[in-house]
DNA sequence: TCTGGGGTCCTAGGACCC
DNA sequence: TCTGGGGTCCTAGGACCC
């Protein structure tokens, strides 16, 4: 059986877990620059504040109702999530972590009561261990999973565990699931359904295939044999990223180059970094610019460019001067800069990076030198090293008005407590 | 004034190879 | 009138997920 848990609206929650005082109180968190919210307790959703809600516009009914707001602290939702994952792969070491609030387990279990028995351990153990609340589904496929996830969550006030397991009751379920809740329809695809008549996922089950596959792809036909019970979408265990991107709205618009090499260097530094974690080079880069699309009134341009490397890097050295000179064929001066990214594609393992015939990077220095920065950074901090291209003067800051402390990764930020 | 960030997979078309 | 068959790589774009 696959099984699936979820944490429970997880930015909000990991925010609370060192705050009781927030218990039953609304609390939104805010993206990076404080910018839409993205994350909302069970209370906030009731006010009526919606997913991706730019803060400005809701800035009043965040007042009037008291609502706590939270900068985005990803060093502490990702070392919570980090501790969810670690005490789940220790009941079941079969686990696909889906994203950093959820994965799937394949259990080994095919008995109702046991299934429910394990579901309801990892709840306890994930609870008493991190504050964190999940919701766990047990279906014979991901997508089904999915559903009996959502169920279980609805379940308020038992230990939210729910279970598909035979065929006159999946049926029966996903005859009252809309189309719009499957996972895997968004809302292309919703639109399309309802326009053929098609409203609950049962009906989309008894499609026929070719049909399926010509409008939805081979992915929809993957989709329809999962909900039907057939596993069909494969369960992988931990597989490292193909891609690897770093995108920032900036805080202000940026006129001039350099302002936005540096942001484009910090980048390049940042996905180097990444790649090492997972032991990976890449072979190109693009980098990508592009003005405030919000801004009528400004004139707009957007422009990428691809650049390949002479051969897979992960070193900052490298990968710094190659988005540079990427972005360098990109910039146009007159506009007013308020987005870039760089994004790594064409990764390879490492070990199995293709060098150039007449190879003349300094591959093993860099390699050395990037160990010992990483060393140094991990030991005394994440900007302690970093290229001269970069914001030595650490001048760029995003808003962050409403950062709660690094409570478990920064040991000035532990909390106290008097006894 | 202020509007996030990071991923996956698939398809189609063009340019190329033998 | 009729014009093979089997590939690769790259780019762009569209759909989806959290």
């Amino acid at each position: 059986m696959i099984g699936l848990f979820d944490c429970n609206n997880f930015y909000a929650s990991c925010e609370r877990i060192f705050r009781p005082d927030m218990e039953g109180k609304p609390i939104v968190v805010l993206s990076n620059n404080d910018g839409c919210v993205i994350a909302r307790s069970n209370e906030a959703k009731a006010l009526g504040i919606p997913m991706g809600a730019p803060m400005f516009k809701y800035k009043d009914i965040i007042q009037e109702n008291n609502i706590n707001v939270f900068s985005a602290n990803f060093t502490l939702y990702g070392d919570i999530s980090n501790r969810v994952m670690s005490i789940a792969s220790e009941m079941e070491p079969n686990i696909e972590i889906y994203s950093i609030d959820e994965a799937f387990m394949n259990v080994k279990i095919n008995n109702d009561d046991k299934l429910f028995e394990f579901g309801e351990k990892l709840y306890k153990e994930i609870k008493k261990a991190t504050g964190i609340t999940v919701s766990i589904g047990f279906a014979p496929s991901k997508s089904l999973a999915k559903v009996a996830n959502k169920i279980a969550k609805k379940n308020k006030e038992k230990i939210p565990v729910f279970i598909i397991n035979d065929d006159k009751q999946r049926e029966d379920i996903l005859k009252n699931v809309v189309v719009e809740d499957i996972w895997g329809i968004g809302r292309q695809y919703a639109k399309k359904l309802r326009n053929i008549g098609i409203d609950k996922a049962y009906d989309f089950t008894q499609l026929g295939d070719a049909y399926v596959k010509k409008e939805f792809s081979v992915v929809g036909l993957r989709l329809k044999n999962d909900l039907l019970g057939k596993p069909t979408i494969k369960f992988e265990d931990i597989k490292k990223k193909n891609n690897i991107t770093v995108t920032r709205t900036f805080d202000k618009n940026y006129k001039t180059f350099e302002e936005v090499r540096e942001r484009v260097a910090s980048f390049a530094s940042s996905i180097a970094y990444k790649l090492r974690k997972q032991n990976s080079c890449t072979g190109s880069l693009i980098v990508f610019v592009m003005t405030n699309r919000f801004r009528n009134d400004l004139k707009q341009y957007y422009n990428s460019a691809y650049i390949q490397l002479p051969e897979p890097s992960n070193s900052n050295f490298t990968l710094a001067e190659y988005a540079e000179r990427a972005l360098k064929s990109i910039f146009r001066e007159g506009y007013y800069y308020k987005r870039a990214g760089v994004l790594a594609c064409n990764i390879c393992d490492t070990a199995v990076a293709q060098t150039a015939l007449f190879h003349q990077n300094n591959y093993v220095q860099d390699t050395k030198a990037m160990d010992a920065i990483d060393l140094i950074n991990r030991k005394f901090g994440r900007h302690t090293i970093v290229l001269a291209s970069q914001d030595i003067d650490r001048e760029w800051k995003m808003n962050q008005e409403f950062l709660s402390p690094k409570y478990t990764t920064n040991i000035d930020d532990i909390i106290k407590v008097k006894i």
